[in-house]
RNA sequence: GCGGUCGUGGUGAAGUGGUUAACACACUGGAUUGUGGCUCCAGCACGCGUGGGUUCGAUCCCCACCGAUCGCCCCA
């Protein structure tokens, strides 16, 4: 236990954190490049923020949430996402007063109570990005694009892009109704979940796997047929704007979400070789949320996606660059004299600007070349007695074997 | 939260109800008392996820727990 870390937690060891860089590095220098500046949001919030910022009745909330009382007896939740925090973060420190529109993106460390497997975590990582202060459907199809550029920059190729319309809590309203109409016949053939969900939630119902081979399922009402002129209009733009950028994408009338606040453009990003957590980017327009946690109306587009099966899906594929460390020069002292000095050059040579490494165990001279093999030096500066007193010493090119002495003042410049 | 599979050294991985738990790689040392990458030799699990139980005896059988993994649910 005590040399376990817990559920559903991993450690990101050395060998693997250039893996992270590499692809942070990516988000950040695409996020430049669009206009979207990073955001770090706490770790915590008051539990309320997520109750009404993700909605209570959605999984999230009501099973997987880290939540306990801090000594102050607080409820204190630890975020499963970023956007509630981004959107509190924009209503306290005021943000709406510098810019129309405010771009923001964020990478970090979310929580989820669940069970894990592979491609979903506990502690698990997200880069996410949030624009607050725009409705014109270009926002959208900007957001959509960073998405697929981040993935197909890092090289993947066989996304999915599905997306759809939820309209505003207007046209949903109707065709919530539309649904219960086209339902209500059918509710004794429809599987146990599915009637429970008939009043509380039939959108949902088109979800369902169980009844998804349904015959009638696929005469069932579309939302999208539902849409007010306004919501009809900007599902309509979107698709012109991914169209004209050259992207590939499918309707899917089934990606829904089931909160008011979640309005018009929903969309999700596959990639299929994952298996059962192939959702690597999700996001959408959430035109009520702001005004639901106390701002003025504002309207907002945003998406998250999910570090780990990123990583997970760059792997498979061979996609992560190599990132072996090598060392410039390894120093190999022989006996207590010589590892004074070489530690002193060491020292010198990374001021010097370069990678050097020393044994301190005392080791033989065998086992402190094997060392410099391993660790890749491109240069061993030995030093043993005779070199000492010569004031030299012996540099040797490990890729071809050739050596010479070199006087140990003039190292520094022999090898710049 | 539900169902399936699995859990042996640093890693991969054989194995059996009963003496010394294969093998490979890695690692350490040596052959080469001042020279790596090849070769050869040697060393390296008081222990087979944890805790119970069955048994004369269990790593191997049973139960529970923990963990990993796959699928469902949900999502990133």
């Amino acid at each position: 236990m005590l040399t376990n870390a817990p559920r559903g937690t991993k450690d990101i060891l050395p060998d693997t954190v250039g893996d992270w860089l590499y692809v942070e590095d990516n988000i950040r220098s695409l996020c430049r490049r669009f206009g979207y500046q990073e955001i770090r949001t706490p770790m915590f919030e008051h539990t309320e923020l997520f109750q009404r910022g993700i909605g209570e009745g959605t999984d999230v909330v009501d099973k997987e949430m880290y939540t306990f009382t801090d000594r102050g007896d607080r409820s204190i939740t630890l975020r499963p996402e970023n956007t509630a925090s981004a959107v509190r973060a924009y209503l306290q420190n005021k943000l709406y007063a510098d810019n129309a529109l405010t771009k923001l993106f964020y990478i970090g460390s979310m929580f989820r109570y669940d069970r894990p497997q592979a491609g979903r975590m506990r502690e698990f990582h997200q880069f996410g990005v949030e624009a607050i202060g725009e409705s014109n459907p270009a926002v959208d199809a900007e957001i959509i694009l960073l998405a697929m550029k981040l993935l197909q920059g890092l090289g993947l190729n066989d996304l999915e892009l599905y997306i759809n319309s939820v309209g505003c809590p207007t046209c949903r309203a109707k065709y919530r109704t539309m649904l219960q109409d086209f339902f209500r016949d059918k509710l004794d053939d429809l599987c146990e979940d599915c009637r429970s969900r008939f009043d509380r939630a039939p959108m949902r119902i088109l979800d369902c796997k169980r009844d998804a081979e349904k015959p009638y399922m696929k005469d069932a009402p579309k939302i999208t047929d539902c849409l007010c002129d306004e919501c009809s209009d900007h599902f309509q733009k979107l698709q012109k704007h991914l169209t004209k950028a050259g992207v590939k994408f499918e309707l899917d009338p089934r990606l829904v979400r089931g909160l008011d606040y979640y309005t018009k453009t929903a969309f999700e990003v596959k990639y299929p070789p994952l298996g059962a957590q192939s959702a690597v980017a999700g996001g959408g327009r959430y035109d009520g949320l702001i005004e639901e946690m106390g701002g003025n109306p504002t309207p907002a587009v945003g998406f998250a996606t999910g570090l780990e099966r990123v990583l997970l899906a760059l792997e498979k594929q061979g996609l992560l660059p190599d990132n072996n460390r090598s060392v410039d020069v390894y120093v190999v002292a022989l006996g207590e004299a010589a590892q004074e000095e070489a530690f002193k050059l060491v020292m010198d040579l990374r001021d010097a600007g370069f990678s050097a490494a020393v044994d301190y165990a005392g080791r033989s001279m065998k086992a402190q070349m094997k060392q410099a093999n391993k660790l890749g030096a491109k240069f061993a500066a030995i030093m043993g007695d005779d070199e000492l007193s010569e004031g030299v010493v012996m540099l040797r090119d490990m890729a071809g074997s050739e050596q010479e002495k070199v006087p140990v003042n003039e190292l520094i410049n022999k090898l710049k």
